[in-house]
DNA sequence: GAGCACTGC
């Protein structure tokens, strides 16, 4: 039975790769398992780990790791380990899918460190194998580091470590397992083009098919057919069904099949009826209440439920209703009262923790009904769901580069997420999942969402490949080729902002550009600061910009009071728009003393206090970075009161970035983009969204919704975009 | 006068 659960796909591969296969068998033993996959694992505190081990011998740490081994052996992936080194050692690429579950993320790594590597050259030379693995996600790198340490008995930063963005734990010589995440790992990549210290590198989490993992894997395909054609391998782990995809693009690899373990979700779906189609998605919220309702009143107390909602909006909407109505139903039918909380990545930190906590009072008649976005599907994982009720929708924001613009869409799910999301009822017990459609609809779903290099600007990446060497990108082995026509359009975009020359050569800007952790187009504008000295305060905004979410959406009864402090606090930012608000943001967060005083000047200002803490820490990179490309920083003492030759300044700075981006004032009040003439409107949530007097505006983003929008809008004269545009024309 | 899903360096 057991060397059944690992193939090779030219058996049998269709049985096992039927999408529509329920999660898990009925062989299933219900046995609880400490970890599942590389799930993530909100228990774990790092630093309380560190400490922890800190404390003990040598001796200590291998005692804990023995007991781990028993929990180790019982998984899946451990009960086929020889299966499984057979193949990779006959094989450069074998492309693995574990299920959820299977223990594939924390213990192939762990198998791959016992083996013996020899050099190709040098048979005598055998040495200890060292081993990249790389993660989407931060959190899923630092969690796996943590607990892979603790199985083989080191502390984290040893010979088991991890990378990425602001925290490396890990050592050029002692480290052999390294987790990083995607990103990490290419920036390595543009370091050195051979990765000559690892021999296998793993890619995990494949099937999410980000832009960063794609790229990956396109390198890899160059590394190993040239420059590494015998000393590396590679493993491609994903935990769905796109495995034919990798197998083919790496040469028909076998590909194993691991089964996980979880348990058991039985799923629903809507009746049919004629008039209720999916196509109306005006009524997902309705929809959703009436089931939740429904299901609260129909399944035994003990269980949360779990609801997938495509945004933000239609979350609060259904927050607001449930908790109205529930006291009432709670009431009247004597069922378990309803909790509803929302979680989405927007929603302050202290309210987001809200859905990890029990219910206050034990033993209540209480359920807690948690309404979420994406943010649930991957990158948070919830305790407690027994119950999830997918509205089968998502928003997608697609790039259109031939507008210059990006759109915002609700879109259908794919059959990928739909089990992701139904497997999100059966981490820890037999679970059910409610689908808001017909089984139909759900037959006429694609198998995977659409990769995101076909839907993104992929300027930077195009950057990336130059500044490896890449010469002809619009035949590069690329994993899924986003077009010519994107292609040339990131070519074009690079050449006006001056990183490549007329022969599509990467230029020494062009190479600094891709050093820095930045669009291509902010990294133009900080270039441009230091040739006009003033670094320091375009600095502080562009650390601004790369935090998401910084400025959070304040809720709809603080709205105006919030909106009215930002614009009384902020001047300069009143008159000149967003980037010199946030530059007077940056200076007043500093002038505070206290991290009491900054949380609460956060909180009164409805900003963001983890997002400011990583502004500073991004400003600090850069610097160093800027430093490292050769810049002398103009240093802390020119930071003077700001005066209207620093505000010009400044913005002009961001039009060297964003020369595209701007849009000249309209008699009629309106604004016209100068480069298609489209009408474009303020964003509600810019500073600048009541002064409709400005000759013209820089906008850094162009989305369109229900009409078009220019968002981080900035006041600029006529006469600056030409001074602008006539020093552009001759540096050319 | 109206609203952005999620990552990463």
């Amino acid at each position: 039975m057991k060397s059944k659960s690992i193939i090779d796909h030219s058996k049998k591969k269709k049985k096992k790769f039927n999408p529509l296969a329920p999660i898990q068998s009925k062989k299933l033993e219900p046995k609880v398992i400490n970890f599942h996959g590389n799930g993530i694992n909100t228990e774990y505190d790092d630093d309380d780990y560190e400490n922890y081990t800190y404390n003990l011998s040598k001796k200590q740490l291998k005692e804990e790791a023995e007991k781990l081994l028993i929990q180790r052996k019982s998984l899946p992936v451990y009960q086929n380990k020889d299966e499984i080194l057979k193949y990779i050692s006959e094989n450069t690429v074998v492309v693995l899918i574990g299920e959820t579950g299977s223990g594939k993320s924390t213990q192939i790594p762990q198998f791959l460190m016992d083996l013996p590597f020899s050099e190709n050259n040098n048979r005598n030379a055998v040495s200890k194998p060292k081993i990249a693995v790389t993660q989407p996600r931060r959190v899923a790198a630092i969690n796996l580091a943590t607990r892979v340490s603790k199985e083989y008995g080191c502390r984290v930063g040893e010979e088991v470590g991890y990378s990425v963005r602001f925290d490396n734990k890990s050592s050029n010589n002692k480290t052999r397992l390294k987790y990083l995440t995607d990103g990490m790992l290419l920036r390595e990549l543009m370091l050195d083009s051979k990765l000559s210290h690892y021999n296998y590198i793993i890619i995990d989490e494949a099937h999410e098919r980000t832009i960063l993992t794609d790229l990956l894997l396109g390198f890899l395909k160059q590394l190993i057919t040239c420059e590494r054609k015998n000393n590396l391998k590679i493993i491609v782990m994903s935990a769905t069904l796109q495995a034919e995809k990798f197998s083919d693009f790496f040469n028909k690899a076998p590909i194993l099949f691991v089964q996980g373990r979880t348990y058991p979700v039985e799923k629903y779906y809507i009746a049919n009826s004629n008039n209720n189609s999916r196509d109306n998605h005006s009524d997902v919220v309705e929809s959703m209440i009436r089931s939740i309702v429904q299901i609260n009143n129909g399944e035994p107390l003990g269980g949360d439920i779990l609801c997938f909602l495509p945004g933000q909006e239609e979350i609060d909407k259904a927050c607001n209703l449930l908790n109205k109505i529930s006291p009432l139903i709670h009431k009247y039918s004597k069922t378990p009262q309803i909790v509803a909380l929302p979680l989405y990545a927007a929603l302050p930190p202290n309210k987001q923790t809200q859905v990890f906590l029990p219910l206050s009072e034990k033993k209540q008649f209480k359920r807690k009904v948690i309404l979420a976005t994406n943010i649930a599907e991957t990158s948070v994982t919830i305790p407690g769901i027994k119950y999830v009720i997918d509205s089968g929708l998502r928003k997608v924001k697609v790039w259109r580069h031939q507008l210059g613009l990006s759109t915002l869409l609700t879109v259908p799910i794919s059959k990928a997420s739909c089990s992701q999301r139904a497997g999100r009822a059966g981490r820890e017990s037999a679970g059910k999942c409610f689908r808001l459609f017909n089984e139909q609809d759900y037959g006429k779903l694609p198998i995977q969402n659409e990769p995101e290099i076909i839907r993104c600007d992929i300027t930077n990446p195009i950057l990336m490949l130059k500044k490896i060497g890449v010469k002809d990108v619009v035949n590069w082995t690329w994993l899924e080729n986003p077009g010519k026509s994107s292609i040339i359009y990131g070519l074009q975009e690079l050449y006006e902002l001056g990183g490549l020359n007329e022969n599509g050569e990467i230029t020494k800007k062009g190479s600094e550009m891709a050093l820095l952790p930045l669009s291509p187009h902010l990294s133009n504008v900080i270039l441009e600061a230091c040739v006009s000295h003033c670094l320091d305060s375009v600095l502080d905004i562009v650390a601004c910009l790369s935090v998401e979410n910084l400025m959070l959406n304040p809720a709809v009864e603080r709205r105006d009071e919030i909106n009215e402090k930002r614009l009384s606090l902020c001047h300069r930012g009143s008159q000149y728009g967003d980037l010199i608000m946030m530059k007077e943001l940056y200076d007043m967060y500093n002038s505070l003393k206290t991290s009491a005083e900054k949380d609460q000047w956060c909180q009164e200002l409805c900003i963001s206090s983890r997002g400011f803490k990583n502004v500073l820490k991004i400003r600090e990179q850069l610097k160093g970075y800027m430093r490292k490309i050769g810049y002398k920083l103009d240093g802390e003492e020119e930071k003077q009161q700001q005066n209207l030759s620093d505000t010009k300044r400044i913005l002009k700075c961001f039009l060297h970035g964003y020369i595209k981006n701007t849009a000249i004032g309209m008699p009629d009040r309106s604004y016209r983009t100068t480069a298609t003439g489209e009408t474009i409107s303020i964003h509600p949530s810019s500073l600048l969204f009541l002064n409709k007097n400005c000759p013209a505006i820089l906008y850094t983003e162009y989305v369109f919704t229900t009409k078009g929008y220019a968002r981080n809008v900035s006041r600029i004269e006529l006469s600056w975009l030409q001074d602008v545009a006539l020093v552009a024309r001759k540096s050319k």
